[in-house]
DNA sequence: ACAGTGGCTTGATAAATATCAAGTCGCCGG
DNA sequence: CCGGCGACTTGATATTTATCAAGCCACTGT
């Protein structure tokens, strides 16, 4: 595997502080590999053989239930995904298919509990790791039973105008129909929930959108720091 | 604190492999407490100063904002909450009142992390519990998204059955306003969810209630080990 | 250029859920 | 015994979201 995508791996809280030897370790057992988009990396109710890590690409968690399907989450580098279901040696809850090409990190699970068993450092790397995706799904859930559509939509719109500078525009991470899904809703509801926005001074051209009044989005966006800030 | 309710915290898998030692030294300094029902006990944005126990009664951890509250889960004896906001010594994302008369152990935060530091077998009872947790709340976002009210009432009579012995008659837990809200749903409309119960032979008497044919309530409930199942 | 495709939007309709308003029923205190 | 309270139910209506069906538009490959 390439020298700088073993850096940035390590560059994760996930595996910053552990001991070298045992990161050397977890690498050398390690698969990188490249998938093209729209493929099925892990598939509900089977055993959690490996911990991924997205290095690269756009990595989309859903569930199946009935003829259901939901978005669950979407992750994008460099982070982690199904460390729970390693360290517990279950079944995965959720599916994983890439949006995108994605170079994804397959580390051997009991690997990973192996160096658990003799690493204190590496173990309480796990513990906020852990710690913050539970918040994370806590949040995630506030967002939905608390919100309606168009307000996820306006916060999620805020939140990313932040994260790319704060000058009033921002550009879609990703196609509209995976937008939906991220904030819980479908496809004709997300351009609904656009236009209910418009009036809130969204100008919306493909990818590219420009906020004109973001104080004006923030009255009906009522952003809540306990559900919108990833730092909290 | 009295010597059984001790016990009982000890039993638990976060404390049951744990140093004897430092065991003693975290029930040394926790304080146990009862409280009257409808007592809020914490409120999401503060700081998390105590690890909680349900020792005895029930507990409902909602969340906020805007106008509008949801319950987020409901805890039972023996167990912890809000264990993730104290291993990040954070603030709350929930909110926690009372529902009956229960008795309470309050575990500093700083001697919890405290114990982190020195005590590995610890660390790795953390680590299940708070896997355990982010999974429960992942499990509950599928139920919530993928089903029905209807729908994940049956689930939830059919589980509550199984634990109670599984002869087709169950006794609920809490009054049905409380189950309204466990569940995702307004009182009036677990009334009428449990109509739609009706003609797959699910029989309400106050909280008695009487499955006279539990087949046909899996046909519309649809059970799902991925979703209902605790131990997976 | 042009047909075809896919992503997006829009409108009409249906399903699920919430809200508002009575009304029923059992229980407790006076 | 009676009054009233609280929990629950039921009905009418509104809101939110999903589904079904076109239609638009930009892009692609021939």
């Amino acid at each position: 595997m390439r020298k700088e995508d073993q850096q940035d791996v390590r560059t994760l809280p996930l595996f910053a502080g552990m001991d070298a030897e045992n990161f050397a370790d977890l690498m050398r057992v390690a698969y990188l590999q490249t998938f093209p988009p729209q493929v099925q990396l892990i598939t509900e109710g089977e055993t959690a053989d490996f911990l991924h890590v997205v290095v690269a690409g756009t990595v989309e968690l859903f569930a199946q239930s009935n003829g259901r399907e939901t978005t669950m989450a979407v992750v994008r580098p460099v982070s982690t995904f199904i460390l729970a279901a390693v360290l517990k040696d279950a079944a995965y809850l959720m599916s994983a298919r890439t949006l995108e090409k994605s170079r994804i990190l397959l580390i051997p699970a009991e690997d990973i509990r192996a160096v658990m068993e003799r690493d204190a450092d590496f173990d309480r790397a796990i513990i906020l790791e852990l710690a913050s995706c539970y918040r994370a799904v806590v949040k995630a859930q506030k967002d939905l039973k608390l919100r309606t559509g168009a307000e996820r939509l306006a916060n999620y719109l805020l939140r990313l105008q932040a994260m790319q500078g704060g000058d009033g525009t921002l550009t879609l991470e990703t196609d509209k129909r995976t937008l939906a899904g991220r904030l819980g809703m479908t496809p004709e509801n997300l351009s609904r929930a656009f236009s209910t926005l418009r009036p809130y001074g969204v100008i919306v051209k493909g990818t590219e959108i420009e906020l004109s009044d973001p104080n004006d989005l923030e009255k009906l966006a009522k952003p809540n720091p306990l559900i919108d800030d990833p730092s909290v």
